[in-house]
DNA sequence: CAATCATATGAAAAATATATCATATATAAT
DNA sequence: ATTATATATGATATATTTTTCATATGATTG
């Protein structure tokens, strides 16, 4: 099965958390770990937990500052990814949104 | 969490089997419930709570023909989107591919 | 260099997703 | 109408993920 290897790129995408960070990452710039705990009321060892996977996929980048370890979005991939999922929502989603169970921003 | 609503849009992507049903559909077309069963080599109960799960994110769709059901993968977003992954893929695992646990197809 | 702050790690527990099994439904054929 | 074929559904078993807990590491400060 020779596109399986998507798989671990889609699972890392596909959690709550994960995804707030990501999106506060998008939103407000590089940050460090104790700024997203902060931001997403979780708990430290989760949130360093859910960074290490998005580092290993290269959704987040990593720059040690200090004691602090900053991570920022891969914007490169992240924007367009963001989009792409807009758009289909918007698209195939406008009025049986329970349907396909994403709701509209 | 406001954008949390990609969550579920995620999930059905970050899975192998699912994955493997729409490579199958991207790459040879429309095709019914059986077909892709045997393609695959997945369980027919397995394939259909799979289908389900496509569906109900719009990433397939359904014409159904007598007593066959005939999937088809929704170009418009699976495409794109595969395509971004490809990119990714090549640009941010060249040499690092076991980093972030995609291979290079 | 001992203490502290920031973050990471590994293992076990808890939660969630997936596969499987038994069975239902719907269309078609006899 | 009965039987066969194609597919779907729901409940439970199994597997995988995620969270949590205890602790480790690494940099900084006093």
């Amino acid at each position: 099965m020779i596109d399986s290897s998507y798989d671990r790129f889609f699972t890392t995408l596909g959690n709550k958390n994960r995804l707030a960070i990501i999106h506060y990452l998008a939103k407000y710039g590089p940050k460090n770990v104790s700024q997203i705990v902060d931001a997403t009321k979780l708990e430290q060892t989760a949130v360093s937990h859910n960074l290490k996977m998005l580092l290993s996929c290269q959704f987040v980048h990593l720059t040690p500052n200090g004691k602090r370890r900053v991570y920022s979005i891969n914007e490169e991939t992240i924007k367009p990814l963001l989009t792409l999922m807009d758009k289909h929502v918007s698209e195939f989603c406008k009025k049986t949104c329970d349907k396909c169970a994403v709701s509209i921003l």
